[in-house]
DNA sequence: AATGTATTGCAATTTTGTTGCAATAATATA
DNA sequence: TATATTATTGCAACAAAATTGCAATACATT
C-alpha cells in the first residue's frame, strides 16, 4: 500500500481532508486499466454520487494526481488516408495552431515493431504531440520579461 | 475538385444520394484543421441542421470517408507519471484489453526530434496503438473456418 | 414534370456535465 | 474523548451534448 501513503501525503501537504470517496476513487484508479469517467462513475455508482466523483477527479487532475490519455479534446475529425496520406500531428497548446507530421518511415516502422513485441496485429494508431510553437514560445519570453503589474 | 468527385463517387456506390448538405460538411472537412463535432456544428450553424450534422458525421465515418483523431474513447484516465513510468498502450478491438508499452528510448527520441524539426517546445505526447491480441487472432481464425448458419 | 423514397429539420428526450446549497464527515484543539 | 470548525459530500436544479421519432422536403429515377 505504498501508492494510498503518496496520495494520503500529497493531499495532507495541500491541507485537503483523505476522505473514504477519495480513497474509494483512487483505488478504482489504481485497479483497473485506464478508464473513462463513465465507467468510473459506473463502478461507483451506490457508493459515491456522480457529481462527487467528477469532482474528485478534477481535483486529482489538478493535483497531478492522474493524467488523460488523449488530452486536450475529445477527438478532432479529418479525412480520412483515402483522401489524406497517413500523418500525425503536433498542436500549439498556445494558440491552437496544429501542423501536420507527414508519414516518417523510421517512427512507423517503430510502431509496427512495437505492435510485433505484444503480439498483436495493429490495425491503426495515433500519436499526438503537444507544446509551444515558435510564435507562441516568442510571445511568452517578450511577457515574462515585462515587469509585473502591482493590481 | 478531384476529391469531390470521389466523395460523389463514394455516395453514388453506396446508393445514398448527393446532397448539398452532405457536399456543405465534406467542404468544411477539406478546408480546416482537424476539428471537433463542436466546432463543424458551429461553422454549420444557420446552413445546417446540429441534428444533420451528427448524422452526416456518422455516416462519412461509416463510409471510411473522415477519421477520428484519438478514437475508441474520448479519453480515460490513469495515475499520472507519479505513479506509474511514462509509457503507451495497445488496445485490443477485440476484447478490449490495454497492454502497457514500457518506455522505449529510441521512440521517445524520434518524437523529440519531430518536435524540434517543426521548432516546438514539447510538453507531452500520446501514442496509442489499436489492434487484435494473440487470442481474439486466434478466437477470429476460429470462427472464421467455421461453416455459415443459414437464417 | 411526376413519383417514390432517402434525407433533413424540428420537437421531444436522454445522457453527460455543472452549480448552489444544506447536511455530513473529517480534522484541530480543548 | 468530546466539541467546534469547516471542507466535503449528496441532492436538486440546471445547462450542454447527443439521440430518436416523425412529418416536411429534396433528390434521383422514370
Ligand atoms: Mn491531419
Ligand atoms: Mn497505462
Ligand atoms: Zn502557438
Ligand atoms: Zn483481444
Amino acid at each position: 500500500m505504498k501508492e494510498e501513503k503518496l496520495l494520503r501525503k500529497i493531499l495532507e501537504d495541500n491541507h485537503l481532508r483523505i476522505t473514504k470517496t477519495r480513497l474509494f476513487i483512487f483505488n478504482l484508479l489504481q485497479n483497473n486499466e485506464p478508464q473513462s469517467i463513465a465507467e468510473l462513475v459506473d463502478r461507483s455508482t451506490t457508493k459515491v454520487d456522480r457529481v462527487s466523483v467528477y469532482r474528485i477527479l478534477d481535483l486529482y487532475e489538478k493535483l497531478g494526481i492522474i493524467k488523460r490519455i488523449n488530452i486536450g479534446w475529445k477527438y478532432k475529425l479529418e479525412l480520412s488516408d483515402i483522401f489524406l496520406d497517413h500523418h500525425h500531428h503536433i498542436s500549439c497548446i498556445g494558440c491552437g495552431h496544429m501542423v501536420a507530421i507527414k508519414e516518417e518511415e523510421e517512427l512507423e516502422d517503430l510502431i509496427d515493431n512495437l505492435g510485433k513485441a505484444a503480439e498483436f496485429v495493429l490495425t491503426s494508431h495515433q500519436l499526438e504531440l503537444q507544446g509551444y510553437c515558435a510564435k507562441c514560445q516568442k510571445r511568452q519570453k517578450k511577457q515574462s520579461a515585462q515587469p509585473l503589474r502591482a493590481i
